[in-house]
This record gives structure tokens, C-alpha cells and sequence, in this order.
DNA sequence: TCGTGATAGTTCAACTTTCAACTAAATCAC
DNA sequence: GTGATTTAGTTGAAAGTTGAACTATCACGA
């Protein structure tokens, strides 16, 4: 097969500036609420695993499941909940309806941990992030990111599927 | 000095749903972006960083300016610069007007990489993100994103200032 | 009921990132 | 000048992350 090279469609000016004032913000943002977040001794990531686990009905949580709604590989989950147990947030039990899975279950400890960090996260969300957007920016945002996403699922399922037709 | 309790401002659903559409669209999106540079053996950050170093006056830059602008600690770039030797792509050169300093510098062969790379990283930037919006939703984008940027960084001067009244 | 393949979760080793400590050179204040 | 401070950059150890390999269990079809 000849493979033939197609000369790439460069970003417009006006594309390119979208792309990097979003990748800067980006960037910036996740540091400046991470670094927040470090006066309670979490990270992003941990205060998405907690905040997902205190939502869940009993706060228990199937780990796959978990590591799903909270975005990180099973891999990281098990690392993380390792030392989430050691600080006595977290504890895991045995699942009796299927052998091989095992219960996220936050403790009461944790739950004080995610309650005092809760108000100052959504402090800095706010002056970092959210207080700095009309309504209008709010409802537009969400359009376009849901786009994103769904978009991104799409492509996932393209290529995890044998494709059909392409 | 009687520390108040402040009743925090949650999100109403309307900022709710701009925050959490944006924080998952952009996990998923750096993930995808990350997975589709796999194949020039390269990160995001390493990306930004060769990026940076190719837009440069003769492809060289000072180590700490290249670290600002690309985005990483001094230390990380430390790190992955030693990497990024080894495989050939970058070479430190001393500083001759500051003797503390040193160049970075981009080998023709790192040139060859990043020149291989480009196009499917702009590709991927499109089919994942740029393609996905409007002419105004760019303008959107970049409006509401500088804000953000212009935001946090005037908080960092506030907080590195000794602050004459907050 | 057996065997085959999928799923749940953990672990290990390799790699990456962070943070603090460090060296060396430059700059400043006097 | 000279001592104090700041800045440039690197390093090493500790912590975090990844991806593949592994164990155990489940589910399904013949």
C-alpha cells in the first residue's frame, strides 16, 4: 500500500489562540487548586475519590466502579487507597456477592476529612475558576465540553470496536 | 483573634454543570492527546517543551526560560532534559554571559522529531478538541480562558506580595 | 461439568515527578 | 571591595504513576 502524506491542516490563528489560552488556563488552574488543596493534605485526584465515595449511597463504592466516576486507572486507585487507609480515611471490605471485587467504604474519619476540605475547594473553585464567568460563559462552557466529551466516547468506542465501516 | 465561620458558596447547578462538564472533558481530553503522542514517544510535556524549543531564535533557550514558558518545574525540566539528551533530541550548552547558567539547545535530530510529530499532534488537537467548535466558540473560549489565566496570576502577585491591604 | 475467556483487583518493576538540599556564580548594599 | 542575598541550575531521595503480569473468581457455551 502506498501511503501517501497528507499535508496537515495547521490550526488559524484564531483556533490556535483558543487551543493555548485554554491549555495555559488549564494548566495554571490545576496547579493553583492543587496547591489549595494542600493545606488538607490532598491532591486533586485524592479529593475527587473522596468527594465520589461520600456521594455514594452508604458511602461504599465497588473499587472498578470507583475508579471509574473518579477518572484514575484501577491501578492508581489501589495505590492511592493504600494510603488513604493508612490515614484512616478509607477502609476496604470483602465483597460477599462476587468473591473477586472488594467495597470502597469511606470512615467516619474520612468523612470529617472531606467535609472540613469541601467549603475551602469550592472557595477556590469559585475565585480561581467559576466567579469568573457570566452565566452566559457557564452555560457555554458546559455546551461545548459536553461536546468534547461525548465526542471523545464516541471515538473510544470507534476504536475499541473492529469498526464495521470507517 | 475569634475565627468566624464563614457559610460557604456552593455552586448552583448552572456553575456545577460548567465545572464538572469542563473538569472531565479535560481529563479525558489531556488523556487522549497523551495516548495519541504515544507514538513518537513523547508526553504532552515533553511536546511542549521541544515545541518551545524549536520556536526559539536558533532552537536554543535558556533553561529557566524554557522552563517557564514550557510550563514544568526547573527540576522536572532538569530531569527530562537528561532524558531527552540521551535520546539524542537536545544538548546543554554553557552559558558564556552567565557563567551559572546553560542552554538548552535543539539537535537537528530532535528537530527531525518534532517536524515527524507535529502533524499528527495537530491532527489529534483538532479531531479531539478545535474541530469540535465554532469560529465562536473559539472566540468564546479564549475570551473566558485569558480571564482565567489574567486571574491567577494577578492572585500570585497578591499572594508572593506582602499584600499593603487585601 | 468442564473448559474457555472475561472481569475484579492487586502487585511488581520501571519510570516520572516533587521537594529540599546543594553548588556556583551574579548582584546588591554599603 | 566584601559580605549577604538572590538567581541558575542540578541532584538525590521519596513519593507517585504506569502498564504488564498475576491471582482469583465468575459467566457462558458445548
Amino acid at each position: 500500500m502506498a501511503t501517501k502524506k497528507i499535508e496537515p491542516r495547521w490550526l488559524n490563528p484564531r483556533e490556535m489562540k483558543a487551543w493555548r489560552s485554554y491549555i495555559v488556563a488549564s494548566r495554571r488552574l490545576l496547579e493553583a487548586l492543587d496547591a489549595d488543596l494542600l493545606g488538607h493534605e490532598l491532591s486533586m485526584a485524592d479529593y475527587e475519590v473522596l468527594a465520589q465515595l461520600s456521594d455514594a449511597p452508604d458511602r461504599r463504592v465497588r473499587m472498578s466502579e470507583l475508579a471509574e466516576i473518579a477518572m484514575v486507572s484501577k491501578s492508581r486507585l489501589s495505590h492511592r487507597m493504600k494510603v488513604m487507609e493508612k490515614a484512616g480515611w478509607v477502609r476496604r471490605e470483602e465483597c460477599l456477592e462476587d468473591k473477586r471485587g472488594s467495597w470502597a467504604v469511606m470512615t467516619d474519619k474520612g468523612w470529617k476529612a472531606i467535609v472540613k476540605a469541601a467549603p475551602d475547594h469550592v472557595a477556590s473553585v469559585r475565585n480561581r475558576f467559576v466567579d469568573h464567568l457570566t452565566s452566559k460563559d457557564q452555560e457555554d462552557l458546559a455546551k461545548i465540553f459536553d461536546r468534547v466529551t461525548s465526542q471523545l466516547r464516541d471515538q473510544f468506542i470507534d476504536e475499541a470496536a473492529p469498526a464495521k465501516k470507517r
